[in-house]
DNA sequence: ACTACAGTGGACCGCCCAGTCCATTCTGTG
DNA sequence: CACAGAATGGACTGGGCGGTCCACTGTAGT
């Protein structure tokens, strides 16, 4: 389907994409009408179909995709390299940063609830966006203890998964009330855990 | 505004919110519409607007609140009373049934996107759900501090702040995936942590 | 029983907005 | 240059749904 597009095509589809997560970062879904992304995009009703022929929910499926590579991208490249105590307090200080900026709009979660959960697409995002995320912070622990600097005994896997469920529930929190203490909170706390089983079961 | 409610009204009003919140959670607030609603409570329009006169917002406002507190009671009595290791395991399985049950549809989250998170009714509700929330939590901490079973030199408001947003990140991402093993994880390697810090610090 | 007002029914309105359609203009290829 | 197909513009439509209005009925208090 995106085979037989031109290089403008590809232009377009791409300012559209990126218009419409504008848009939606600032309106949220509810408030986002066709004509808004057309605006902001200069495009007409016809190329929104023509590139996203299933509609709207296309588009945002489309839009969410962006979102969730933004995500990671954004925390690179300190995501990519928590070999040491210092990568992972750089980290955490970028990811804290980020979210902070982001304030109170969430761009992927306002998504999903529109396109529903269901939606074997949405989902399948979601889980592929956990997936890599998770799997950077089991790299980031395995680095660690292959540094020697944790046992190699801890139950990888699960502290990764522990940490990346901490951060989540931080962010969704700092959406709701708009306080960035129980982010702060849960990844220092993860972190000092993580160290804390270094010494405790050595 | 509600002192003027005869006994019949009241119960009108009351099944009403109960009753769109059982819609809510089967077609999700994007999908519910008011005439959902009315079919369900078997009301007229006239009477959800007698009832919410600021129209569907102050219904859906409505809802949240009432979602909000069930939501701790539905923890209950083990929120209130983790006293004890084996307490603190109860509630944990308490809480990963409740999720697990209520599947893949998040009462309150959909409808805070759908008010607004910025609208102060709505961020209000959910900054006191947060708060007695973790009050909870922070009381059976201090109450195994006072047991003996844990030093009393550890930062009870930060532990609560990490526990309750791992198990808001778990149910997230329940959500969104469908699987409970972060919750899981995040539940278990709270109170492992928390233990844990008992041994260590000792 | 009367009266004031809460409670109820449901027809009606009007706008918003996703989606359709066709006419027109570009773009690349032989 | 020709022409096939991509890209674009924008008027039009249709219905879904929140919200309004008024008429009618029940009910509590004197």
């Amino acid at each position: 389907m995106t085979g037989k597009l031109t290089a403008k095509g590809r232009a377009t589809r791409g300012r559209i994409v990126e218009g419409a997560a504008e848009v939606l970062r600032e309106r949220g879904v509810t408030g986002t009408t066709l004509d808004d992304i057309m605006a902001r995009t200069r495009t007409s009703k016809s190329q929104l179909f023509h590139y996203f022929p299933a509609g709207k929910d296309e588009l945002l499926l489309a839009v969410a995709r962006f979102e969730a590579d933004q995500v990671i991208e954004d925390q690179q490249p300190h995501l990519g390299r928590l070999d040491s105590w210092e990568a992972w307090e750089r980290w955490r200080d970028v990811v804290v940063e980020r979210y902070e900026a982001q304030g109170d709009h969430c761009p992927l979660g306002s998504l999903f609830f529109q396109i529903g959960r269901s939606t074997p697409g949405a989902r399948a995002i979601v889980i592929e966006l956990m997936r890599r995320w998770q799997e950077s912070l089991a790299a980031g622990i395995r680095a660690l203890q292959a540094a020697g600097r944790l046992p190699s005994d801890i139950d990888v896997d699960a502290r990764a998964a522990a940490l990346l469920a901490a951060i989540q529930g931080g962010v969704s929190i700092l959406l709701s009330t708009g306080r960035s203490a129980h982010l702060r909170a849960a990844l220092d706390q993860g972190i000092a855990d993580l160290r804390r089983t270094g010494r405790a079961g050595d």
